[in-house]
DNA sequence: AATAATTTTTAGACAACTCTAAAAATTATT
DNA sequence: AATAATTTTTAGAGTTGTCTAAAAATTATT
């Protein structure tokens, strides 16, 4: 059995671990979990021996296949959590996330079995990102940022890069939202910002929003 | 703020407190909570500080008005996440306390209240118990013991007093569930058990069943 | 009322998780 | 390659919540 804090270790561990297909550094999880190194020394340790993590003193870790698994379930658990909250609670989609970060560490395999019933196995999270299945495995689906595609190409919204509260009310402010059709009508060398059609209504888009939004475009169905 | 084991003190202590109209001693809140008496003289003292009891050494404590609206309201979460599970999730009436036990102390109002319009602002739990308002208040519904019924009287069935999975199961295996009509056919002074009519069927009750439920009888309506 | 039994509190310790400050190892720079 | 900068670990300590063992207070019994 895992406490919360050694869950919320794990999780960031994994989060950090997909993005950087190497070893995971101290100061790396300590900026996640926002707490200070030397703490995260001690937990590494602890999580070492219970054989989730693979540790050799000043070279970052790695889960194991039992560790990747069990964070894996725990971000599914997060994930599915969201989803219910937006589905049947009428939550924003940036109000998620802090209670997600409570519930997910609940213990009972067939509240989440039920859950999952509920919602009908949904596959992504209010967020667009990727719930990973019972096994812990991921089914992924090819996306694209928006910045990446060319001039008169189009997608549909699929994802958010960045979740924080902040970006998700910048993109309801502005009618973006999963699901919708975008268009790129040109780009702007300068500064590479964008200006796309949305519903028959054209916008400008900065290059910081433009590499936060993820697309699913023709080629990839 | 509260921890988790600060409200599970404070949770125990109210239903203590509910039963016995004077003080709550330290030993019937170690036996409550599963703690040593030294341990439960720790928390009362932090919890004397936080103002939500009363206490003086050697006297036992009573909860403040403030500690027993906050008392209230974690029952009030704790109930209403039992009913979610068995009308939302297809748990049955014996599997829910442990995981409402985790449930009850997530920090979210706004869940909470949304929980409760999801399930229609429903009054009690899934054993009959009320479920407090919003300001923690309850608001009881006459209710009488199977066993203080004379011959020949009858009520409907509203709650249960021991709420253990072996009596739930018990009850599930008999066919009596809350809402059902019951008739006292008979009493038995030697042991004092009872027959009584329930969907037409007749059966014996023993007495230590007939003392843990709860009828709605014709008068009290 | 004195003594015995019980309850409650205190004192000291331990485990989990965190921190600060200092030491050790690694990495970057000149 | 030596030195500087950074990262990581160690050592020691604080907090929360728990415990055991002993002392103090209350309650029950003779």
């Amino acid at each position: 059995m895992f406490t919360f804090s050694e869950e919320n270790y794990l999780k960031a561990i994994y989060h950090l671990g997909l993005e950087s297909e190497k070893g995971v550094s101290t100061n790396a999880i300590a900026k996640k979990i926002e707490a200070k190194a030397s703490s995260v020394t001690d937990m590494i340790k602890k999580l070492a021996e219970k054989k989730v993590l693979a540790y050799k003193k000043y070279q970052g870790v790695t889960l194991t296949d039992a560790g990747r698994k069990r964070a894996a379930l725990i971000v599914r658990k997060h994930r599915l959590w969201e989803v219910f909250l937006v589905e049947k609670l009428n939550f924003n989609w940036d109000e998620v996330h802090d209670v997600a970060e409570q519930l997910e560490h609940i213990k009972s395999q067939k509240l989440i079995d039920e859950i999952d019933v509920l919602l009908g196995f949904p596959t992504v999270d209010p967020h667009g990102d990727l719930i990973p299945d019972k096994d812990g495995n991921l089914h992924p689906t090819k996306k694209r940022l928006l910045s990446s595609l060319e001039k008169n190409e189009s997608g549909i919204c699929t994802g958010v890069h960045d979740s924080s509260s902040t970006f998700l009310q910048f993109l309801d402010k502005q009618g973006i939202a999963l699901g919708k059709q975008i268009t790129v009508i040109a780009k702007e060398p300068f500064d590479d910002s964008l200006t796309i059609k949305i519903d028959n209504r054209e916008m400008a888009i900065s290059k910081k929003i433009a590499t936060n939004l993820y697309l699913k475009t023709d080629e990839h169905l």
